[in-house]
Order: structure tokens, then sequence, then C-alpha cells
DNA sequence: TCAAAAGTGTTCGTCCTACACCCATGA
DNA sequence: TCATGGGTGTAGGACGAACACTTTTGA
């Protein structure tokens, strides 16, 4: 590498951007502050801030994410990188790189509008665009990569607390892909994966208020699905 | 967000490092640069450099791709970010967040050791560890990455030239997995999933210098590949 | 005529799909 | 006893693994 100069160029902001995606009565939900500030003033944005001086991209996300929910040290938080944005017009003020994540919640506590928001709130996916600067393509790329995830990884058990019956996990499958799945082949599917759950001896859980109780399973030790849970393709197109 | 200086704090450095990996006689190779200077002097380390005020990372990606191997607006080129690095201790003189990206060449044309490098070479996967900074991790990313992309998209014509042939294409997904596959069943597949490959008509070309002339494909409009071609499951635990 | 590489056919098992059916519980 | 959701069984078809076999070339 050349010889460099920390001084040499006009200084790059470094900040993460975060979406946050939880499941609120069957349905998909994003963490979502209101700017009160131009540029963009009274829009939605993604959550999100600079990245300090001593910490890595994931550290000042964990902070940014407990900052705006409340939340610290959450046991069931799944946090993972998304990509960098990196365009120089993407902020109007100055040149901010942002590395943007996705994060699961279990459960979806009341974000309590903290340090940087002046609101923050729970609002169901694909509501509230446009956002503020390039988030909407950072949101619909999560929800992409959610989506696949889904497939050949044990994701989506990052969106269900921890004991949980079958048909809530189908359910998260089914928010996400917005497609319906035969419960009988899901159930099979899943408990021939190993690792994938495991049950709970002897724990059951009424779920609708009527019905037979559902047994209850943890996550199990498996990261990767293999063969993977695929959704049902899309054709149409004969082509 | 919170009122901010571009001065507040002392600035970030956002580079790009670049796993480049071609195949050469069957074999998979990276793209290395030998380092001058201090720290990490002689060892090899990721071809890369910093981003201009006016680039985005995709941007200085292929322009430090271009100044190190000579190849400007190459066709087949693939170039796909990786993840970002933001350790604050990776580089032990200043902080540099890093945005890395997996390239992939057709073919492989001998480096000449441009701007920054001292030396540029193709040197086997698995040898010249260990590399410069995190280099090695960001490295074994990308090998994952790519590995786990041929299973469900395009990415292995983007190893092969314009037109190629199916036991070309076969040799990448070898390679990468190391792993055998069957000839027959392999070319099924291919052929099975539309929009994979093209036919050339009527071409056709010897490979081995012996045995029947293999005809010729092209990449086709496809990305994804619906179902994937999975690599053969590693099982050999029982648990 | 042999070796080598491309390409075709066929069998057999496994997995996926679909749907029918039984079980347990609250109203 | 009915509605509701959990859980099991099963027949049929699609797909993939394995391998035998044919074709076309250069030596």
């Amino acid at each position: 590498m050349a010889a460099y100069d920390k001084y040499a160029y006009e200084p790059f902001a470094v900040t993460v951007d975060l979406a946050v995606l939880t499941l609120r009565a069957g349905a998909l939900h994003v963490l979502l502050v209101e700017r009160g500030e131009e540029p963009y003033a009274g829009r939605w944005a993604l959550p999100g801030g600079f990245v300090r001086p001593d910490e890595s991209a994931e550290t000042a996300a964990r902070r940014e994410l407990a900052e705006e929910t409340g939340l610290f040290d959450v046991s069931g938080l799944h946090l993972e990188q998304l990509r960098t944005y990196s365009e120089p017009d993407r902020d109007p003020r100055m040149r901010v790189v942002s590395v943007a994540f996705a994060a699961l919640l279990p459960d979806a506590p009341e974000p309590h509008g903290g340090s940087d928001a002046a609101d923050a709130r729970w609002v169901p996916y694909g509501t509230a665009r446009p956002l503020a600067f390039d988030h909407d393509r950072i949101l619909a790329d999560a929800h992409d990569r959610v989506g696949a995830k889904l497939e050949y990884s044990c994701l989506a058990t990052a969106f269900c607390p921890a004991e949980f019956t079958l048909g809530e996990l189908q359910q998260v499958y089914e928010t996400v892909w917005g497609t319906a799945l035969d419960r009988p082949n899901f159930r099979r599917k899943v408990l021939a994966t190993p690792g994938f759950v495991e049950q709970v001896p002897g724990a059951a859980r009424l779920t609708g208020g009527r019905g037979k109780p559902a047994a209850l399973y943890r996550a199990g030790p498996a990261t990767a699905l293999h063969p993977p849970l695929l959704r049902p393709s899309r054709e149409g197109r004969p082509a």
C-alpha cells in the first residue's frame, strides 16, 4: 500500500443502520424512528448512528439497538451484517459510509424513543414508505436476505421466544415468505433436521385458546439446514 | 440523529480489500501482493486500497483491481461485496474500516505489480499463509461464500470464459468444493435449469486433446438456481 | 484399434407433496 | 358435541444417485 496520511482526505463518517425485524400478531414489523431534523425531517428512518473510535461496527450496532429499544444484552437477539452502503451521495450532508445490519427479535417490546430518535415505533413491514436516505433499499435487502436465509439456516428460531411451538415456527416462515405451508410436511422436515429444534420434555402450551396443547421446542445447536427447506418456487412464467 | 461534527472524532479510513479468485490449471488461485513496508513487510496480502472521496466502495474495488492487474473493464468480471471488517485493532497504524469484496475472473492474466504493490502474483489457494492483517480470515470468508453461492446461484459461470464446455463448468464446482461430481447427473441438472446456460449452436471444441469435441455453452440470463445444486453433504458424525 | 472425453439411458431408492385422518382441548 | 389447532399415516410422483453404455475424436 502507498504511504498514507490520516488527514489527507476529507474524513469519512462510518455509521451503522439497523433493520430490526420482529413478528407481532402474525405480521412482520420493522423498528423505525421518526426524524426530527433536516434532511428528511418528519420521515421515518432505520435506527442507527455513528461508530465510535473504539468500537467495531458490530459493537456499535448492539449499542445503538440498546439505546433505541432499551434492550441490553438480549439473549434471543440475532444480529447479522447485511452489507455496506457507500454511494458518495447517499447522505447530502457529508460522506457517510454505513454498515447495515439485519437484526431479529423474538418478541417485540415497545421501544421508548431513546437518545437520538424523536419517536421510535414498530411499524408493519411495507408501510411508512418512503423512508429517509436509502433506507428503503436497505430494508428491502434485509428482507430478501432473511427470506433467503430461512431456507438454508436455522435463522427462523431467532424470531421465536426461547420455547416455542412448531406452529409458531411455521408462522415465521409463512409470514416472511408470504406463502402458506403444509403443516404435516413442515413438521416432519423440521424434526428430521438434526439439531434444528429440541423438544422440551413434557412441556406443552395452548396457542389459540382452543385446540390441543402444542409441544414446546427449543432452538437446537445446528446453524445450517442440510438439506435446505426450500420455499415453494413461484413459477408462473412459462418462458 | 444527533448533531454531528465532521471533525469531532479521529477520522476513519475506509478501504477496500479484494479476494480475487480464479482457476488456473484446474486449481483455485488467489491474487496476492507482497508488502514492502511495515507492518507485515514481506508478507503476502490481499490487494486493496483507500476509497477516494468521490467513489463508492464498489467503484474503488474496480479501480484497485484494474491498477493491480491491468484489467480495465473486464467483461467477465464478477465483483461482489463480502462484508465489512471493522475491528478497531485490525490495522496497527490507524483506524481502518475495510469493505471486502470477492471477485471472480474467468481466466488469469498475469498481474503486473502495479501502483502500490511491490509484487503481485497468482498464488494457489491455501498457500502463502499467514497473510498480513486479518486477510486470512477475509480470504476464508470469501471462499466460504463462493462455495455456498455455487449451490443456489449461477455464479460458476463467472469462473468460465464467454464460451465454455459443461466439463469446464463442472470443474469449477469440483475445484471450489473439493469434491468429485457425477458427470451425467451434473449435465442433466445444469441443462434442466432454465436460463443457466445456453448452447452455442453448432460450436464444439476439443478439451483434452483427445476425445469427443464438447458442445459450447454461454452463460444464460438466470442468476438464481431453483432448485439449488446442492453439494454432497459431508456427513460422518452419526450424532 | 485403443484411450479419452462427451453424451445418453436406465434403474432404484429417497424425499417431497398432497391429503385423509385421529387427538386433545375450550366453549 | 362442535370448532379449533396439534399430531400421525400414507399413496403417488418427482427427483437424484449410481452406473452401464454409446459416440466421436486423436494417436
